[in-house]
DNA sequence: GGCCACCCGTGACATTTGTCCCGGGCCCGG
DNA sequence: CCGGGCCCGGGACAAATGTCACGGGTGGCC
């Protein structure tokens, strides 16, 4: 019996994973949480063998916890579950020590042997995915330049970015044009926006 | 048995719904699309009773097949599924005449349950979500000034947006302007984000 | 017909934004 | 110890953005 561990906001996808998952003969879910700050707790709990998470979750994201669920439970094995295949979750997640990387399209058949494959030790990528990743590239942007992109969304201004970050508005539009040079873009928004695309917070 | 037509774009949520429905004793999926341009044919072929559909789907909003779907085939029911309960979408949905409207939270047990009742003539809206959509007012926006917030989004220049639009920038800016205003935001990645939180696109 | 809302455009103006240059400090690796 | 990278700031400048006032055109409604 495969003791599983569902970690997904939606709750409506939750609720269908976990009847879904429910149905296998030998996996039996053993938590279900909606917040990435649960999971950690909930695992050291229940003690899973395999940990399906999302990234995108209230609190921590599921990388985050990923990372931390290696670190303390390493007989337990992570497989990550997202909406959105961007290249630089993809490596965040192999750097984090998951074993598998799902995106929410394709058939919820793949999803069952997923979780029995990364439990036998393989490791379950999507092929282009990996592909994408690779030619990539690493993150270009600095730990700086990701803090003031990320105070970016939503239409803050300069002066509510330095705030946020405690930063001299100057320092800010440095930074700010420095992310735009490197993501190849011609303002603020399209920086956030390939940042995002491509995982890169 | 309740003949069900199923819209949504996300593969997994799509084949976990459609699995979870079809245990469903009266109910039967007669089609399953993940195109919005889909719907409307699938539906004339298939004749559901019911169609569950998502708001954001490639090709037509889920919102402009409901309004098409009811004027073509009356006795279908429309339920929409969406993700963000924003009440500019409610105020559309009801509408375009839509008999219910969930979100993606909540239990999926509501969900069955759901198509029954809108069968039956009620109606199933969340109490919480009709009272934002009364209180939030309808949409304040101008149709140009939604075409040109709409183009704004993802970054684009002044010169983009004018080109995408076949405007003078000059007028561009205007209608960016009285956007501004009327969402009572301070520049345009504000204002694209409140239309966008209250369904106004 | 007059009112009103929306459409489209111009010109002028202050502010914000993006760029490039400069300074200094810190720490790590060669 | 001397780069080289990242951190943090400043100044100056061109370009983009947001605001306001102003034209004129259309169509609906009383």
């Amino acid at each position: 019996m495969i003791k599983l561990l569902l970690a997904e906001d939606q709750g409506m996808m939750r609720g269908a994973l976990a009847l879904l998952l429910g149905l296998e003969e030998d996996i039996e879910i053993v938590a279900q949480v909606g917040d990435g700050d649960e999971i950690v707790p909930k695992a050291l709990e229940t003690r899973p063998d395999v940990a399906l998470l999302d990234i995108e979750l209230p609190g921590r994201s599921g990388l985050d916890a990923a990372a931390d669920l290696r670190a303390r439970m390493p007989h337990c094995q992570v497989l990550i579950l997202t909406t959105f295949g961007r290249p630089g979750y993809l490596r965040r997640a192999m750097e984090a020590g998951a074993a598998g990387f799902l995106v929410k399209d394709g058939p919820v058949e793949d999803l069952a042997a997923a979780i029995r494959r990364v439990l036998a030790g393989e490791r379950v990528i999507d092929p282009a995915l990996a592909a994408a990743a690779l030619s990539a590239g690493p993150n270009p942007l600095t730990q700086r330049e990701r803090d003031v992109l990320a105070a970016a969304v939503d239409g803050a201004t300069v002066a509510d970015i330095a705030s946020k970050v405690h930063l001299s508005p100057a320092t800010v539009r440095n930074y700010l044009s420095a992310a735009i040079g490197k993501t190849q873009t011609r303002n603020r928004m399209e920086a956030v926006r390939a940042a995002r695309q491509n995982g890169w917070l």
